[in-house]
RNA sequence: GCCCCUGUAGCUCAACUGGCAGAGCAGCGGACUCUUAAUCCGAAGGUUCCAGGUUCGAUUCCUGGCGGGGGCACCA
């Protein structure tokens, strides 16, 4: 069956060539986008001629009619078009060609006369057209689209072809980016380019994914944040850098979680993580104005801000920094979590994620986390045991996580040591040891905030999407 | 790693309690000079994800495997 379907189009291939018609040219110069006829002629009565001329490309989407003449749509980047085939413009061979060699799915170039038909559709007729590329595969259904959920991930070419909601949203995730960018380098922040491929990982808590140097003979892991090179430009004066690019994690796939994903971080000297916060909520209203919002967020809102202690009491009646130590606060929690063999961090964890988190629904920061989970966050300036650091959450998701950087080298490497007891004790997210980067610390850092982004999630909130395979064109997958 | 759902024609979907595996679109042959999910006529198109099992008989029930979706766990 598939067989014979290809083996039909293979058939027209041949028949082109035959016919001395290259099915693959080179070029195909002077090509306007389809919209651009459609504006050009908005002002025409229905059944109204011209004699302006276009010249377009793009897939064969629909075909309507055999006869003399026939309806084709034609779709580009911009839009679709309708074509008008007739044979006494085209001539008994011509006609015959379009309708037959050429099939549903192969790119088209046409040169046509614009007009409006009778019933009211812009259209172009066709005075003489070239096969650009012919399609040897079926496309899928032209008005059920693609809606095999494995398809449409496997093949995202095949769901960008079929659904003008795929379109729709890859070029909405084009413009959130180039919107992101527009807003830090309007705020004075300098775009760097620091290593993927780094001798050690840092920057967050993740395992990473582990290569080899074969030159070098050492290995190497792929980032897991781009956190600590970016204060390391801090350190050397560089005073407002952002990178925006793909982090590595390796750990488990989710609707929330692709093993690569992209993350904007941007660092602001003589900044702390309150004056960071604004320049978030400044920057995703923005983005959110010039992309639009589908869904139901609100970004134009003042975002709320709740400090972690106040958003677990408010929930569950559990004021955590009166529960200093892990079995006092496991005794509060009672029966509502599993509480054997986490540690006092990660119960607090637990409760922010089953009982707060699914809550923020609308931009929220929560303020001031514990210290063990946040080895490169600067202590509190008034809470014992706290850091200054927030995350942003909206439609229940954490979009974005910022501290006030912790700059005293002494701190930092104590911190370093405790995550490196936490890994003697098996922990395999535990923050490795980087020399380098608390001896940068001692040639001073500036007070400083940093943000990173989730460009991802971001994209998810702002077009309703729940699940990060949605958002990201190719996610992985296991072997088919 | 665990739980639930799921896999049928190129695409979108049917098939009751186990009883000959079907439709629309696409494709193929034919008719058609204003269609737009074009219409009409005709003929085709299947390893029902894979391997076993139960049964006279399995798309259907059972076991295992593979893929996918969702959830839990894990998670800057």
């Amino acid at each position: 069956m598939a067989d014979e379907l290809l083996a039909v189009r293979r058939a027209k291939l041949e028949k082109l060539r035959s016919d001395g018609i290259d099915p693959f040219p080179h070029a195909f110069p002077g090509v306007e986008p389809v919209a651009a006829v459609h504006t050009a002629h908005a002002g025409l009565a229905d059944g109204e001629e011209t004699t302006v001329a276009h010249r377009v490309a793009g897939r064969l989407a629909a075909r309507r009619g055999q006869g003399k003449m026939a309806f084709l749509d034609l779709v580009d980047r911009s839009g679709r078009l309708q074509l008008q085939a007739r044979q006494d413009v085209l001539g008994p061979e011509l006609h015959e060609r379009l309708l037959t060699q050429v099939d549903l799915g192969d790119i088209i170039g046409i040169d046509g006369t614009a007009l409006r038909t009778k019933r009211g559709e812009i259209s172009l007729r066709v005075d003489a057209f070239t096969v650009l590329a012919k399609a040897l595969r079926p496309p899928p259904s032209k008005h059920h689209g693609l809606q095999d959920v494995e398809t449409r991930y496997r093949h995202r070419e095949l769901d960008l072809m079929a659904n003008e909601e795929a379109r729709e949203l890859f070029i909405a995730r084009a413009k959130t980016v180039t919107a992101v960018r527009r807003a830090l380098d309007d705020a004075g922040f300098i775009e760097v380019e620091t290593p993927v491929l780094q001798p050690l990982y840092g920057g967050a808590l993740a395992r990473p994914f582990t290569t080899h140097h074969h030159a070098l003979d050492r290995t190497l892991y792929l980032r897991i944040a781009t956190e600590l090179y970016l204060k390391r430009c801090i350190v050397g004066g560089l005073e407002r850098v952002y990178e925006l690019g793909k982090d590595f994690r390796n750990e488990g796939l989710s609707t929330k979680h692709n093993p690569e994903f992209t993350m904007v971080e941007f660092y602001e000297a003589y900044a702390d993580y309150g004056d960071v916060a604004d320049r978030l909520e400044t920057l995703v209203r923005s983005v959110a104005a010039q992309v639009g919002s589908v869904g139901a967020v609100d970004f134009e809102q003042p975002w709320r801000r709740v400090t972690l202690r106040d958003a677990i009491r408010d929930k569950t009646g559990i004021d955590f920094t009166a529960h200093a130590d892990r079995d006092s606060l496991a005794a509060a929690i009672g029966d509502r979590l599993p509480t054997d063999e986490r540690t006092w961090p990660q119960l607090v964890d637990d409760l922010l994620s089953t009982f707060v988190e699914p809550d923020l629904q609308q931009p929220t920061f929560v303020l001031d986390y514990p210290v063990q989970l946040s080895p490169f966050a600067k202590a509190h300036r008034s809470q014992p045991g706290l850091v200054e650091r927030w995350e942003a959450f909206c439609g229940g998701v954490e979009i974005a996580n910022a501290f006030t950087e912790l700059n005293d080298p002494d701190e930092q490497r104590e911190r370093f040591e405790a995550q490196a007891r936490l890994a003697a004790e098996g922990d395999d997210e535990a923050a490795p040891y980087d020399e380098v980067f608390v001896q940068s610390l001692e040639h001073g850092m500036p007070p400083t905030g940093g943000v990173g982004l989730g460009i991802d999630r971001l994209v998810m909130a702002l077009r309703d999407r729940s699940s990060i395979r949605e958002v990201v064109l190719f996610p992985a997958m296991r072997d088919a």
